[in-house]
RNA sequence: GGAGAGAUGGCUGAGCGGUCGAUAGCGGCGGUCUUGAAAACCGUUGAACAGCAAUGUUCCAGGGGUUCGAAUCCCUUUCUCUCCGCCA
């Protein structure tokens, strides 16, 4: 959520921002200018009344006090039309309040001045590739022919007990995700992450803290009975651990880390790249989640990106990092750095990660703040990644290193966590 | 699921219709003393909105009500604790 003063003070700058996401702010953001400027108006009328309400109660007070209770009678009778008027502001405020709410939360946040212009994927900006492709031989596979060759995921079996994008995993397809979630996790611990086990459901107000409600209603899953939702990525119930949190200055940053399964319903992407691993319901993540002061906040950006960096150089994939455009940003992001794995086999990139800088767009809407050396009070910067959601590096492990003969090799760094060196 | 008790500032905990944004202790910050530290002593110490400021308004779990006036009374929701039931 944009922060109003910065919206009437910047109102010009705002809607350029704004349009590099392709949003056409004009109206919306005239339109909050007006109701936080009648706000305003209201709040002091209203203040007037009631500091003379209480001025005259606190008269009847003392004149009770006094037992002059002929003259207290008479004070009460002053108050019924400031009661009056006091109850007509108060009505008009919080009408205000609302809407002007409503339309706050529907504002994207703004585009760091580094984002390019663009609206398509085409258009994000490749920063830098690293690993090396691999030379597979003629009859290599894509993954859905490989999981079934070696019994290690089944998705007709997903299919029967649940429905499509639920893959079941088995044997060693099974203990590969387990030893791919706790290479993820020592790596993120090793960086000074906080291991976290959050909730996989969360309430609507986690849902709009961090930005998914109200954008992606309908993206995630609902369960009616209790009013929860499925969380989408551990982002959300991680982040909204600081939630309403006031922080010292010195305690920045704090680095939480967290595995998590995620679910996401992907309503109206049916029938593109959904085959096998590359587009699920269900799938398995480790996420990195910091809070950092407003001046660190891009150094750690950095520092993230190379942390995932990391995580595919040790597994010896093939990636690229790109510069969302704004067009392919997030509601909420202001700098969103994408990591695609190529997959040699399918002969595409596959995005594995997204590393965002929220700045102070899910920190405003979630009251997360620290108290400055001076005793000042300021918003938190947000960030989190994906260190690394599995399903689409499966993919890529399985293509990338299988071989005609002898099966599918185990990267060097999972083979203490497998137990095994190849897939056969 | 049933029965009872409770929710107050960073924490503990008083207040139970008016001068209460709230007593006290701990913690934090500043100072005196000290070579330094500890102890002791003194001072200070919640947040939001409007305002250059003075100041004003609001907030004692959330929502509603009674009253001239509510942290205090009533209703309601949520959560916590104790007991019972069920159960991984």
């Amino acid at each position: 959520m944009l922060q109003l003063n910065h919206i009437q003070n910047n109102k010009d700058d705002v809607l350029v921002r704004l349009a590099i996401k392709h949003f056409d702010g004009t109206k919306i953001i005239d339109d909050i200018i007006a109701h936080d400027t009648d706000r305003k108006k209201t709040q002091a009328e209203l203040d007037n009344i009631l500091a003379k309400l209480n001025a005259v109660s606190k008269e009847i007070g003392q004149l009770m006090a006094q037992k002059k209770s002929e003259e207290a009678e008479a004070k009460k009778k002053e108050t019924a039309s400031l009661k009056e008027e006091a109850k007509q502001l108060e009505e008009k405020k919080s009408q205000i309040e609302k809407v002007l709410h409503d339309l706050l939360v529907r504002v994207p946040n703004l585009p760091h001045v580094s984002v390019p212009n663009g609206r398509t994927p085409e258009e994000n900006v490749v920063v830098r590739e690293g690993g090396e492709e691999p030379k597979l031989t003629a009859d290599s596979k894509p993954h859905w022919e490989l999981t079934t060759q070696y019994n290690l995921i089944s998705f007709e079996l997903g299919n029967k007990i649940t429905g499509a994008g639920f893959p079941v995993y088995m044997g060693k397809g099974a203990k590969l995700q387990r030893a791919l979630i706790s290479f993820f996790l020592d790596k993120a611990i090793a960086a000074g992450f906080l291991e976290i086990q959050p909730p996989l459901m969360v309430n609507a107000d986690s849902g709009y803290a961090t930005g998914q409600l109200p954008d992606k209603d309908g993206q995630m899953y609902f369960v009616n009975e209790d009013g929860y939702y499925l969380i989408p990525t551990a982002e959300v119930p991680v982040t909204n651990i600081y939630r309403d949190v006031l922080l010292k200055e010195e305690e920045l940053p704090v680095k939480m880390c967290a595995y998590s399964q995620c679910f996401r319903r992907e309503a109206g992407s049916y029938g593109k790249d959904v085959r096998g691993l590359n587009r699920l319901h269900q799938f398995d993540k480790v996420e990195i989640v910091q809070l950092e002061h407003p001046d660190k906040s891009y150094a750690t950006l950095d520092a993230m990106v190379s942390h995932v960096e990391g995580l595919l150089n040790a597994l010896g994939l093939k990636y690229r990092i790109l510069r969302l455009c704004g067009g392919d940003m997030s509601f909420a992001s202001a700098l969103t750095y994408d990591f695609e794995v190529y997959s040699a086999a399918q002969k595409k990139w596959l995005e594995v990660s997204s590393v965002s800088n929220f700045e102070t767009f899910q920190s405003n809407r979630m009251k997360l703040r620290y108290k400055d050396k001076n005793g000042k009070i300021n918003l938190a910067h947000t960030l989190n990644g994906s260190a690394l959601a599995l399903p689409r590096i499966v993919a890529a492990l399985l293509e990338n290193y299988q071989t005609s003969e002898e099966g599918i090799r185990i990267p060097d760094v999972l083979r203490p966590y497998t137990g095994f060196d190849w897939i056969k």
